[in-house]
DNA sequence: CCTACCGATCGGTAGG
DNA sequence: CCTACCGATCGGTAGG
């Protein structure tokens, strides 16, 4: 407990924490993110790190909600207003590939956690699947979307694009982070396009 | 030193040491592998896991160096009489889609290990980036091959191809992966196929 | 390739 | 949110 501390500035500390993590995480993985290393990191005792989390997976959990979170707001939440179809969904792309070659990654972190977790059963493989699924969910209604206004060829294979769609993402994902390459976005959002622009047969 | 082995033995102890570490890295990661976790799977001593590599680095080192000559061996090695071009592009992944759906995972394996490791320069993120190098190399090869041969029109973009590709071998692994979703390999061969296959207009 | 051991660090707790 | 501490495990070494 921190007697001494208001439920804002207990809100405060936590919020220091996810954000430290989130940070350390990307370079060290979630596994690698070890209390203390945190603990030094904000000047803080290993105590009150873990203490407003209970414990380490407590933490690895609020994390991964904090970086959905911040992915649906940089990412998505600007969209809102706009048109269901391909147009918003090439710009969802584009948003995120512009956040991946930002600073901030938290796209970036979900999906070296799906790498990290893929083969470990438990609470925090669930939470990272939620997070691609409702992703997914996101991709699906929009291709129907997009289907319903005749965007896309009548026989489309939905489930087909939207594989194609998480290649891509992905490979930009690597194309950023394992190879520094700054032609990823760009290259990236040629691809959606090449996949959802309809071929004008001449 | 073992004073009471052979160097054949030695060298058996070596590749079981090795089998085992790339397959408990498969579950928990590169870094996830002890030299405790890996000595108690082994029924050795720590100092007996240890001692033919010097460090745990080596031993990673080893162990990607592994990885890519299995993946070598069972997915390009038997094209190697093949006709270069899309035809021998095609079945190449094909091949390597085969390989992520069985009980091998070599592939999985550099490529999560590149997630892994991504954001730590050192010698093991140098090694990984060497595997996926020689791939790249092998599949840029091929395109110029089907661009020779006209199996490509004549303005296509090979970087932006192979970037697409290297997508949908990501998309693949993680639908095997994390999703474990048996229609994967399927769904991966029909996204190359779409890829290389030139469109014929009516 | 084993035993025995090293200092450092792990996640976490008791008590304030 | 801190100090002080717990048993367990970390990578690695000395010596045989």
């Amino acid at each position: 407990m921190s007697p001494r501390k208001s439920a804002a500035d207990a809100a405060a500390t936590r919020a220091r924490i996810l954000d430290r993590t989130l940070a350390l995480a990307v370079v060290h993985g979630l596994e690698g993110v070890t209390i203390g290393l945190l603990a030094e990191d904000l000047g803080m005792s290993k105590a009150g790190v873990v203490g407003p989390f209970g414990t380490k997976e407590e933490l690895h959990l609020a994390v991964l909600d904090e970086a959905a979170e911040r992915f649906r707001a940089e990412v998505l939440a600007p969209l809102a207003g706009a048109r269901p179809g391909t147009g918003r969904l090439v710009r969802a792309h584009d948003a995120w590939f512009a956040y991946m070659a930002s600073d901030r990654h938290a796209g970036c972190f979900l999906a070296a956690v799906a790498a990290e977790f893929d083969a470990r059963p438990g609470p925090v493989r669930d939470r990272v699947r939620e997070a691609f699924a409702r992703w997914d969910a996101f991709v699906l209604a929009e291709l129907r979307a997009a289907l319903d206004a005749a965007e896309l060829p009548p026989d489309t294979d939905l489930d087909q694009l939207r594989f194609e769609l998480r290649g891509i993402t992905l490979a930009a994902d690597q194309g950023v982070q394992l190879w520094h390459d700054p032609e990823t976005p760009a290259r990236a959002g040629r691809a959606v396009r090449r996949l959802l622009t309809p071929r004008r047969l001449p």
